[in-house]
DNA sequence: GCGCGTTACTGAATCGTGTTAGCAAATCTG
DNA sequence: CAGATTTGCTAACACGATTCAGTAACGCGC
């Protein structure tokens, strides 16, 4: 063992007083008034000495843990790592700890990983997903308090927070609005999940709210991948009347609509104009010309979550069960104004 | 208290036995020759109760715990979600858990995030970066042992696992030369950091092996964007005798170099062959043709770092301090055999 | 000099588990 | 059938904190 590890009582005989004042002191009890002098003794011989708390002791002794578990499927996307880091800062200031499980997508495997966060003692759960979607919540997940991010359970029985995908369409439709496009097309992701009827219903808002009408022909169903980015493209190029902008339900489309358009001749952010979803961090700031977006607010999803996780804990009431996150517009350069060369 | 916990006196006194045979059965400790009729009624009860192991109390009492500690800077990139999860993974499998905490650049906010590990009785510490660099390793990670991910300490003292560069600089270069290409470009990451050398001296190794030469106007020096990637290849393409291919020192580049060539009527994996490294999950196999491209092997780096800390922790000798791990190529469509078309 | 409040602490119980030492009964050995 | 061994269990201490219930010493007013 080269771990020779300091105690609370090392402390207390090295300072000559009881382990009791050492933990007062140590952890800042001022209403069992210490005096300056001592208080001062107690953390100079804590600090020569190399004292070092033990976290499963206090955590055994008070009852109450210092750190909070998030389950979240590590292994597909990027994103995870956002959701991650917004929580972990948000923890992080209140001396708390996350704990991160994966759910790689297997129920079982779900279940498994709470069970486990459970034996450590957490003091509350976040659930995350990589795309916005419903779930079901594992049963023993009720044992402490739990808030879901980015996903939501069907009962609305979990607080849950999922960022506004109606707001984000609304933006994205409105910046080509804007810019004087009237002849605008879209792209989606994957039929059915929340991303795809939020954008497309706040885009549909927005150009009823500009006056703008939009064919049905218009709106060509993707899948999420660059391809069908590009293969969607081209349908509206391709007819009698293209569109001279082009909403795509996410990044990748929008990668894959870039290369549609140069290959048939045209400039991206001149001829056509593109709006992405999203904000791929390694994507769309890299892009030529760089692309406009509207960014999923990932990070501030996760703090939101630690916030709202911290209120259950300390028994306060929570007025929102549901809370949407904004998605802001990042204007770059891939949108143009209509009719100016 | 929602949370009602049955501890192992519970189940003890439900079962009929004392505390301590309970622990051995439940611990599966077959030197307590405990007969299986005992050893099923206790499983019986405990799972009947909802019984949940208390891993504090545990940590506490066996002196040591069940967890490793991972410090990263989440901040940055996507990459530090591929350590993390093969070392979560490799983890798991042991019944052990990751502890993740930030190391945001500044090193007092280093020094502090392990000394928070340390708190939690972390049995190691894997300190990974999310570019392969020379780190200093901050005082207080001596007290457990330590592993380093993507990083090295100049001194060698702590064990170490990088991907091979060089290797992979030259499996870059013979995709090229195997296909035929004599005359090749390339355009660096940032002058100085182990993946512009290694990559550049691989790749002039294979060159070398494969009789081919290249001038030095032909290796021009990038800063590792998309941006770079672009004037470095008008910049080849320029030059009286252009590369019919160019291996590009990361994915990014690799993006730039595609735009550039596309802009000059040139086709990609046709005209001009490219080859980035890195493997860049969301953008490799989108891009347009998909990009052959050299992988990091992230996930394996974690996976290696946390066997590698197993063994440290069981006190195995460790053979090898300096682990290297191959770079896999990923054949996809933008090389093109030269002189076929 | 008595009662009372404050100051500056301390003793001892407690948290839930691991672990060693040991004991009574049953079984084997010769 | 005495003695040795094995079987099946338990008592009790340890781990390193938190925390509640005191308590001795002191000052102060009357």
């Amino acid at each position: 063992m080269t771990q020779q590890s300091v105690t609370m009582a090392d402390v207390a005989k090295a300072a000559g007083v009881s382990r009791t004042t050492v933990s007062f002191v140590l952890n800042g009890r001022m209403e069992a008034n210490i005096p300056e002098a001592t208080r001062e003794r107690i953390n100079q011989t804590a600090r020569m000495l190399g004292y070092r708390p033990n976290a499963a002791a206090r955590t055994l002794a008070s009852k109450r843990s210092a750190w909070f578990g998030l389950v979240t499927e590590i292994a597909t996307s990027p994103f995870a790592t956002d959701v991650i880091k917004g929580a972990q800062r948000s923890a992080w200031k209140d001396g708390n700890f996350l704990l991160i499980a994966p759910s790689d997508d297997d129920p079982g495997m779900e279940m498994l990983a709470v069970e486990k966060l459970l034996e450590q003692q957490v003091g509350g759960l976040i659930i995350a997903t990589t795309w916005h979607r419903e779930i079901i919540v594992p049963e023993n997940a009720k044992s402490v308090p739990c808030v879901l991010v980015n996903c939501f359970d069907a009962a609305g029985e979990f607080p849950s927070i999922v960022p506004d995908e109606v707001a984000g369409g609304y933006a994205a439709a409105e910046i080509l609005a804007r810019a004087g496009h009237t002849n605008i097309g879209h792209i989606t992701v994957a039929q059915g999940i929340p991303a795809q009827i939020g954008r497309q219903t706040g885009m549909k808002q927005a150009l009823r709210d500009h006056g703008i009408s939009q064919e049905e022909s218009k709106i060509v169903a993707g899948d999420g991948t660059a391809d069908s980015g590009y293969h969607g493209t081209q349908e509206l190029l391709a007819q009698p009347d293209p569109p001279t902008a082009i909403f795509c339900g996410n990044d990748r489309i929008a990668m894959g609509a870039y290369d549609a358009i140069k290959e048939l001749g045209l400039r991206v952010g001149e001829d056509i104009s593109i709006v992405g979803f999203d904000d791929q961090e390694i994507l769309a700031p890299h892009m030529r010309p760089k692309l406009t977006t509207i960014a999923l607010p990932f990070e501030e999803m996760g703090m939101a979550g630690v916030s709202l996780l911290n209120q259950m804990v300390e028994g306060s009431p929570i007025e929102n069960r549901q809370i949407t996150i904004g998605c802001p517009p990042r204007i770059r350069s891939s949108v143009a104004m209509h009719g100016q060369r």
